[in-house]
RNA sequence: GUCUCCUUCGUCUAGUGGUUAGGACACCGGGUUUUCAUCCCGGCAGCAGGGGUUCGACUCCCCUAGGAGAUGCCA
């Protein structure tokens, strides 16, 4: 059997973790088995249809570097790839089940419907249709017919027996009929299908061959085979993937921190970083490695290592990949990708001039291992760019210094600093060694003041390579501004 | 309420009857280092509980507890 599998978005809202690591499990799936990954829209619930997040479908899989083979932008020989497209196969299927006797019409008000939820709620009895029109006669139907109500489409759900559905994950699952959705609507009143009937009328159509979504579906699950039954057409196989979760154990949502592609991606997260991450939320490959790009997880992904339990997302660790992914970045990739946040900064100006070109390229290898984030480069080279508007003097003088002290120190490095363009890295320092030593003090006693002048904090990159990037002249100029604080104050 | 699913360090996980229960993140300590970071070394910490089955259970079965999801003319 040929693999092809779907991913099936509801443009309804901007694309967020759970749902890309669904699309990411389908994409790899496919990839590893030869198959096919289609992307399907169900835009059929058009009170919440958001055209924003139908191009944040495309955006966000376009940054993260996975394609479908078809899909409503690149087409395919099942198309259309949108269900707002095809809504003559769901209404003519739908009429076929009421005319199998498998559904039939319903003309009960959302008013009726909402009041005998409250009854069945107050009671303490399970909520759901009470199968009013199950049972209409030809001249009940014809009243309300006459009347102009525009019924919508129920299914029949058996009243006895129970029905079996076989997960390749959780193995077995065999529901009462009595315990599915009392008769779920099938076609709205507006004419268009609902969620269980186009999906299985699609997936049918498109020869979809696994249903891989999240574990949150399983209760359908039996009435969606219920549906293939109906229809007569044998169901896909099954595989429900562990949710994710918040920090709190409850399904992720905004109030754990950011969910949706869209703002990881501006908060400096690399699509690398996010994809191995996600890969590993319910999915392990052996007892040691994680470290993978979408080329490797391509080829060795299976359904066998996914594990059944939900998983916590962990923000924590989704920065430690990160980091790993930035320091494997090549200065040139890397230049380019925090461009945008020093300009949104305005660290650099916009488009940025050649002496700011040359500075960023020459900070690159001095900032890139200590960056987690894109948006940890500003911080890093604003020095560089901007004078210091402000010192600490606490910072300038280290712990085991007095001020008397830290300014002989500080003239002194001053002294050094003027023949700094004429040595190497490894002569200054042998100098500033030196100088510590004639003046009685560690060489990090000797340098934070100077680290304190130069950047402005006492932590800061490299700095042999941080004064040769700011200049000598500039560089003298701010130990003098500090010297004078230290003297004036 | 009802139904369903789930349960190994704080978190992600390896483990498929016999292991000192392994790795990673986080955290703590140490080393390298001009700060920080990187890197290296070390430490802390777990089989939810109770019954079985078995010579032997983290691994198999049952019960309990806990968690989650579903219960819409949303997907």
């Amino acid at each position: 059997m040929k693999v092809r599998v779907r991913y099936a978005p509801s443009p309804t809202g901007f694309q967020h973790i759970g749902g890309v690591r669904t699309a990411l499990f389908n994409y790899l799936f496919a990839r590893a088995n030869g198959g096919s990954f289609i992307l399907r829209i169900e835009d059929t619930d058009r009170t919440r249809y958001m055209e924003e997040a139908l191009q944040d479908i495309y955006e966000t899989f376009d940054w993260l570097g996975f394609r479908w083979d078809e899909g409503p932008d690149v087409g395919g020989d099942y198309g259309p790839y949108f269900q707002s497209q095809r809504l003559e196969l769901y209404r003519k299927y739908a009429r076929k089940l009421v005319d199998s006797g498998n559904a039939y019409y319903c003309y009960c008000s959302p008013e009726r419907l909402a009041r005998i939820r409250k009854i069945q709620l107050v009671n303490k009895m399970a909520p759901g249709y009470d199968r009013h029109c199950r049972n209409l006669t030809d001249d009940e139907r014809r009243e309300y017919e006459e009347k102009g109500v525009t019924p919508v489409i129920r299914f029949k759900v058996p009243l006895e027996g129970k029905t079996l559905f076989r997960d390749k994950l959780l193995g077995e699952i065999e529901t009462p009929n009595e315990d599915i959705n009392p008769d779920p609507v099938l076609l709205k009143s507006d004419g268009f299908p609902t969620y269980h009937l186009a999906n299985v009328i699609d997936d049918h159509f498109m020869e979809i061959s696994h249903i891989m979504r999240a574990q949150e579906w399983i209760p359908s699950g039996p009435l969606h085979v219920l549906l293939y039954r109906a229809f007569g057409w044998e169901p896909p196989e099954y595989c429900h993937l562990p949710m994710v979760m918040g920090k709190d154990g409850q399904k992720l949502s905004k109030r754990h921190g950011a969910t949706s592609l869209r703002e990881f991606r501006h908060q400096g997260y690399l699509p690398e970083a996010l994809i191995n991450y996600i890969a590993l939320l319910g999915w392990s490959y052996n007892d040691t490695r994680e470290i993978f790009s979408l080329k490797e997880l391509e080829s060795i992904f299976t359904l066998e290592r996914l594990n059944k339990a939900p998983a916590v997302f962990d923000y924590k660790k989704l920065e430690w990949f990160n980091g790993i992914y930035i320091r494997k970045k090549k200065p040139e990739e890397l230049k380019e990708l925090i461009l945008p946040y020093l300009i949104e900064d305005g660290v650099v100006s916009d488009p940025p001039t050649g002496e700011e070109y040359r500075i960023i390229e020459g900070a690159i290898p001095l900032i890139q291992e200590r960056m987690r984030r894109l948006t940890d480069a500003p911080n890093l080279v604003r020095f560089l760019f901007r004078e210091i508007e402000e010192y600490s003097i606490d910072d300038v003088i280290p712990k085991k210094l007095d001020r008397e002290k830290t300014l002989k120190v500080l003239k002194a490095v001053r002294e050094l600093l003027i023949d700094f363009d004429k040595h190497s890295d490894e002569d200054n320092e042998m100098r500033f060694r030196e100088l510590a030593e004639s003046l009685g003090c560690k060489l990090g006693d000797v340098l934070m003041p100077l680290r304190v002048a130069i950047t402005g904090t006492r932590v800061s990159p490299p700095l042999f390579g941080s004064i040769k990037l700011l200049g000598l002249e500039k560089s003298l100029r701010r130990v003098d501004t500090v010297i004078k604080q230290l003297e004036t104050t």
